[in-house]
DNA sequence: TGTATCTTAAACATTA
DNA sequence: ATAATGTTTAAGATAC
């Protein structure tokens, strides 16, 4: 039909396609195509464009995106433009996650994660304890160092005290009140590890080599350390004289006073206990069953040893003991180690602090009273629901990302178990923009986009987002704004794992899009032809794709009942271990924050439509029992429709995708830069 | 139920 | 001639 050529045709096209394609598209064709035709207007010089210097301009110009968001378009400066036409030399993605900047997952990330169901649980925890090997990598550097110097002050502090006595006890309770902090620490990670474990959510591969620990966790032992850490614990029993020997060890004070304060006697006192038993002076606990012991000492389950990295196999809590004092004694390593975890749970903290505040404001801004439901999750319950129909195991992928915690909850998450976390969050999840909930099943909390970037960059699950708005993400982020196909199709493949594969049926869909939608205006130019975003266009989209209807906010609610408490405890695990780094990335990477910002921005404007209704959904109930069956549709699974590019989700655990869709790697997926 | 949106697939045209 | 790029059409699915 269209013999026309080129640019003209879409402006003329669209008058055609209006009327075969039914009345679909009635609207939105009409007026659409008209915009195109301006698009021949700036010609731009494409220079090859660095994908490293686009990110970094990323973060500038999606700031100025926003500001110029209303004036859009014009502002082409067609100096320089992001590519060649030319086809670039087949790239295979990178893509291996520890391979990746140091960028870890954010907690959003994990929840979409646990949301989407798409990742087996081995998958998960590799890829769990591949952001924990990014993150402590590069933290036990920086500790290393300092640990360092510390062990050299004390060593100090120990010869002078030698020639004075009264030092001397003074540097003994030091060591007491550090040794108490290690072990605060330890406790803290060991809690936190522990109870993942006993969910089955992250079990420690041996020789896993994703952990950093490992390394660490092997030969030491110091005697002189030894020696003393005997000393300090036998010869002291009052604790309450130190805790102010923080000159080594001020992480732990200020993580566990800052947020946790009755935290911090919950977990001395058990540790205080453990110690006991660590330092092989209390019979009495070695009395106990191993099992008694397996499940008090949170460094001994399984019959191995749960420190850091270790992984030890200990036949009985006797080696095990041994074991501990052998190869976890107070030596540079494992305080270094115990360093490292003290950030961590520092970092946590912050992170809950930070996500805490988010949430009040988010509740606060939706009129959400911060009822804090106590939902209790009955994590099995559900869960054996939810996997019961395709529709079902989707539907937890249908919440939005949202932080774990609550402002009840309970500072740490690593201690507790799924039900403390729960469904609270589920008011942050506030106005979600889901769409195709059942098959895609993609709650588009574009806000989450940016930053679950990486967890999308690296893991194969099809983001929820729909091709517009990806492409429209695309060229926003782009320096000038516009983009070529071909560096449209390189940022997808660049940022989603999901579209390295399969790029037949994704490029097709992106050409598709942009031909369609009025709101991609193509430029033509010298070189060939740029495609940018007319906002203006894009905007008029929105009010319609997202209604603030009330059943829409049930269904939030619902699925998120449905995977809150089957992810919750994976994902305060994941909370924990991106959170480190997930600052550092969301402050390092400034394509992550402007992408946030920026698609923040386009989710707002959906999100105002949905905020009044929620009225049907009692949001001081458990979200899960209040909605619990909705909208789960008994739908067979279709392998079909699974291994489609954009509907991943079909079931959480055999996604035919993983099972088979391997074959991405052959595709001419022209992924260049970087 | 009808309309709109989105995805996927595919045919076809144009261009490099 | 081929591949990349664009445009359309069509159909299935979901949301409103």
């Amino acid at each position: 039909m269209m013999q026309e050529s080129g640019t003209e045709t879409k402006s003329n096209g669209s008058a055609i396609q209006n009327g075969s394609s039914g009345g679909n598209h009635l609207l939105e064709c009409g007026s659409l195509r008209e915009g195109r035709s301006n698009g021949e207007a700036p010609a731009v010089d494409v220079g090859a464009a660095d994908l490293a210097h686009v990110q970094q301009q990323q973060a500038l110009q999606v700031a100025r995106q926003l500001l110029l968001q209303q004036q859009q378009q014009q502002q082409v400066s067609g100096l320089k433009s992001p590519k060649r036409n030319d086809k670039q030399p087949a790239l295979q993605v990178p893509v291996s996650v520890a391979m990746m900047t140091p960028q870890v997952i954010t907690p959003q990330q994990m929840q979409q994660i646990l949301q989407q169901q798409v990742l087996s649980p081995q998958q998960l925890q590799v890829l769990l304890q591949q952001q924990q090997a990014l993150m402590l990598q590069q933290q036990l550097q920086e500790f290393y160092k300092k640990q360092q110097e510390q062990l050299q002050l004390q060593l100090l502090q120990q010869q002078h005290a030698g020639k004075q006595p009264k030092e001397q006890q003074q540097v003994a309770t030091q060591q007491l009140a550090f040794q108490q902090q290690l072990l605060q620490m330890q406790q803290l990670q060991q809690q936190h590890l522990l109870s993942l474990q006993r969910q089955g959510l992250l079990t420690i591969q041996p020789g896993q080599p994703a952990l950093p620990l490992q390394p660490l966790a092997q030969g030491m032992i110091p005697a002189e350390l030894q020696q003393l850490w005997k000393e300090v614990t036998s010869a002291h029993t009052a604790e309450e004289t130190t805790g102010n020997n923080h000159s080594s060890l001020d992480l732990t004070t200020t993580c566990v006073s800052s947020s946790a304060p009755s935290k911090t006697s919950l977990i001395m006192n058990p540790h205080a206990s453990t110690n006991g038993q660590l330092s092989v002076h209390t019979p009495k606990r070695e009395s106990l069953s191993h099992e008694e012991h397996s499940h008090s000492h949170p460094l001994y389950g399984h019959g191995v040893c749960k420190w850091p990295g270790c992984e030890a196999v200990c036949e009985d809590f006797q080696s095990f003991l041994k074991h501990l004092n052998s190869e976890h004694a107070l030596d540079d390593r494992s305080t270094a180690q115990c360093r490292v975890q003290m950030q961590v749970v520092q970092q946590l903290e912050l992170q809950l602090a930070k996500d805490k505040e988010r949430l009040q404001a988010m509740m606060t801004h939706l009129h959400v009273k911060s009822t804090e439901p106590k939902a209790a999750p009955q994590p099995l319950n559900l869960v054996s629901s939810v996997t019961l129909s395709k529709s079902a195991s989707e539907a937890s992928p249908q919440s939005l990302p949202h932080t774990p915690t609550t402002p009840t909850a309970p500072i740490t998450p690593v201690t507790q178990g799924p039900s403390v976390i729960t469904t609270t969050s589920m008011h942050t999840v506030g106005p979600i923009r889901r769409r195709y909930s059942d098959k895609y099943n993609v709650p588009i909390s574009s806000a989450d986009i940016a930053q679950n970037q990486e967890f999308y960059k690296n893991a194969e699950v099809r983001p929820p987002f729909t091709y517009a708005s990806l492409i429209r993400q695309a060229i926003l982020e782009s320096p000038e704004k516009q983009l070529t196909l071909n560096e449209i199709y390189n940022w997808f493949t660049r940022m989603f794992a999901y579209f390295r594969r399969n790029a037949a049926t994704w490029k097709n869909a992106v050409r598709h899009n942009l031909s369609l939608h009025k709101c991609f205006v193509r430029v033509e130019n010298v070189k060939g032809a740029v495609w940018t975003v007319d906002e203006v266009e894009f905007q008029k989209r929105r009010p319609q794709k997202i209604s603030g209807n009330p059943s829409l906010i049930k269904n939030m609610q619902s699925s998120h009942a449905y995977c809150t408490p089957l992810n919750a405890a994976l994902q305060a695990s994941m909370a924990e271990n991106s959170i480190p780094l997930y600052t550092t990335a969301s402050m390092g990477n400034p394509t992550l924050g402007n992408l946030a910002s920026a698609i923040r921005e386009e989710l707002n404007g959906a999100m105002e439509h949905t905020n009044s209704n929620e009225s049907d959904s009692s949001p001081g109930r458990s979200p899960m029992q209040a909605v619990h069956p909705v909208h789960v549709k008994e739908e067979p699974l279709d392998p079909e429709e699974a291994e489609g590019p954009l509907s991943l989700v079909t079931t959480a655990n055999h996604s035919p995708d993983f099972d088979h869709d391997r074959d991405y790697e052959d595709e001419p997926v022209n992924e260049d830069m970087e």
